[in-house]
DNA sequence: GAGAAGATTCCCGTTCATCGGGAACCTCGG
DNA sequence: CCGAGGTTCCCGATGAACGGGAATCTTCTC
C-alpha cells in the first residue's frame, strides 16, 4: 500500500532524504528521515547507514544523523559557485564594514534566490538561523534584482505562479512586480522596504561577470528606516570590483 | 565482466561518481566520468542523467557536467561546520587584516586536516587553485596541532601509516613528529617551515568550543623567513573570541 | 523504577528495477 | 569528408534492493 505516487530511483530517494534536512533541523534519527521522506523505516535505517560509511552523512554520539562534512568537501569542487564567492568575499568584507547589519551574495537557482555567503556583525549572532537559505524571487530584493535582470522566460514563469506574501509590504500583484521590475531595471537596484521582515529593508544590485551578465545580486539588509543612499553606492562599487576581479581569472 | 573489485552497493556508485570530481577537475563529460569510477559509459550515461535530474550535477551547454550548486546548498545544512565557520569568520577576517597571506580554518575530518574556509588577499589570486581543501597531518600545522590535541588512537593510527614528505622539510619521521607535538603542547601552537612548500611558514593555534575541546586549527601562511611572534599572539587572540563566539549559542 | 513510546537491528522471500553490451547517431576538429 | 569520441536508445537476464515483521535496545515520563 503506502503510496509511490512518483516513481523512485536510487537517485530519487537519496534526494528525498537529503532533502528531509532544513536550515533549522539538521539533525535527525534514522526513523524520523524514514518518515519525512516517506521510506519504511527498514529502508530508511538502511538507506542510512550505507550513507554514513560513504561519508556523505554523520552520526552523533548519541546515534542521530547530521549531514556530512564530506558533503561540503564536495560542494567545493562546484566551479562557479566557488569561482563568484572567492572573487567576491574581499568586497563583501568592505561593504560589511562601512554598512554594518548584514551582506549577502545570491545566485538564481531552480527559480529562487540561492544566498551563497552572508557575513553578519558577531553582534547579531541571534538571527543566524532564522535568515533562511533561499528566498523567493518577487519577494526579496536581490531575487528582484536577478528576475529583473534575468531572461524573459523567467519572469513569466515566476509572474505567473502564485506570489505569495511574506509580510503586508510584499509585493504579490504580478502587475506590481511587474513595474517593479521596470524600475530596477531604470535605477539599477532594488530596494525592498519590509518584503521579508516589516522592520527591515534590503537592497540589491547585479554583480556582472567579465562578459557584464548578470550572474549574482549583492545586498545589505538595513534597518527599515535607514538612510539606504550611501549602501547604494557602496554595493555598486563593490559590484564593479567583483566583475573587475573575476575578469582576472582564467 | 568489468571488475567491480569492492561490492558496490547505489550509494557507493554515487560516491565513486562525485568522487570523480577534483578540487582541478571541476568539469567533465559523462563518459570521462564513467572511465574515471570504474563504470561501463552507458551506466555512467543514465546515473549522470538522473543526478543532473536531481539537481546534484549540472550541465553545461556544451554537455559536459560539474557539480550543482544544489550540493552546496544542502553543505549549508551542516551544522559543525557551519557553525563553526559562522562563528569565526568574523574573527579571521581580523586576522588576515592585520598578518595578510592567507588565514585558514581546518578541522579533523577521515584523518586529514580539512579546510573549510581560507581568505586570501585579493592580489594573492594566483595560488587559488594550487591550494588543496585536504592537508595530510603530519605536515602541515594545522594538521599538526589537530594532532597534537586529538586522542591518542589518532595518533597512534597516523604516526604507523606512512608519512610522506612534501618538500626536503617535512618531517617524515615518526620520532620526529611525536617530538614535534609534545612541543605543540607544550607552547600551545605549531610552526611548521616550509613542511608543505619550500617557500612559506604555516603557523597553527587550536580553536577550542565552549566546553573547551580543540574542535579546530586556525592557521596562517606567511613567507618562510617573516617574523612569526606577531601572528602567534593574533591568532590566539582570535582563537580565543571564536571559543567565546561559540559559547553565546544555544 | 516500572512502563510506554520510539528507535534500531536483524531476517528473509519476492520482485522488479538496475545493469551493461551493443549499435546507431550526433558532433566536432582536422 | 572522414574519424574519434561522446551520447542516446534498446532490451533481456540477473541479482540486489525492498520492506513487512519481530526482537532488542534506548530514551522519556510519571
Amino acid at each position: 500500500m503506502a503510496n509511490s505516487p512518483t516513481g523512485d530511483s536510487a537517485t530519487d530517494r537519496l534526494v528525498r532524504i537529503l532533502d528531509t534536512f532544513t536550515p533549522t533541523r539538521t539533525v535527525q534519527t534514522a526513523t524520523e528521515i524514514g518518515r519525512r521522506s516517506g521510506l519504511p523505516s527498514s529502508t530508511a535505517h538502511r538507506i542510512v547507514t550505507e550513507l554514513v560509511e560513504a561519508g556523505l552523512l554523520e552520526r552523533d554520539e548519541d546515534r542521530r544523523v547530521r549531514i556530512g562534512m564530506r558533503l561540503w568537501e564536495l560542494a567545493t569542487r562546484s566551479s562557479h559557485a566557488l569561482r563568484l564567492r572567492q572573487a567576491a568575499m574581499p568586497f563583501m568584507e568592505r561593504v560589511q564594514s562601512r554598512v554594518r547589519e548584514h551582506t549577502q551574495l545570491a545566485i538564481l537557482e531552480q527559480d529562487e534566490a540561492l544566498f551563497l555567503e552572508r557575513l553578519s556583525s558577531p553582534d547579531s549572532g541571534a538571527n543566524i538561523t532564522r535568515v533562511a537559505g533561499r528566498l523567493p524571487l518577487h519577494a526579496s530584493s536581490s531575487g528582484l534584482v536577478l528576475l529583473a535582470f534575468g531572461d524573459v522566460d523567467l519572469q513569466e514563469r515566476v509572474l505567473s505562479s502564485p506570489l505569495a506574501p511574506l509580510t503586508r509590504a510584499t509585493l504579490s500583484d504580478p502587475a506590481a512586480v511587474r513595474r517593479k521590475l521596470a524600475e530596477v531595471r531604470a535605477i539599477g537596484h532594488a530596494i525592498a522596504p519590509g518584503y521579508i521582515e516589516e522592520v527591515s529593508t534590503g537592497i540589491a544590485v547585479p554583480v556582472r561577470d567579465e562578459t557584464s551578465r548578470v550572474v549574482a545580486a549583492l545586498s545589505v539588509v538595513l534597518p527599515r528606516d535607514a538612510e539606504t543612499d550611501f549602501a547604494v553606492v557602496e554595493l555598486h562599487r563593490a559590484a564593479q570590483d567583483i566583475a573587475r576581479s573575476l575578469g582576472f581569472r582564467h
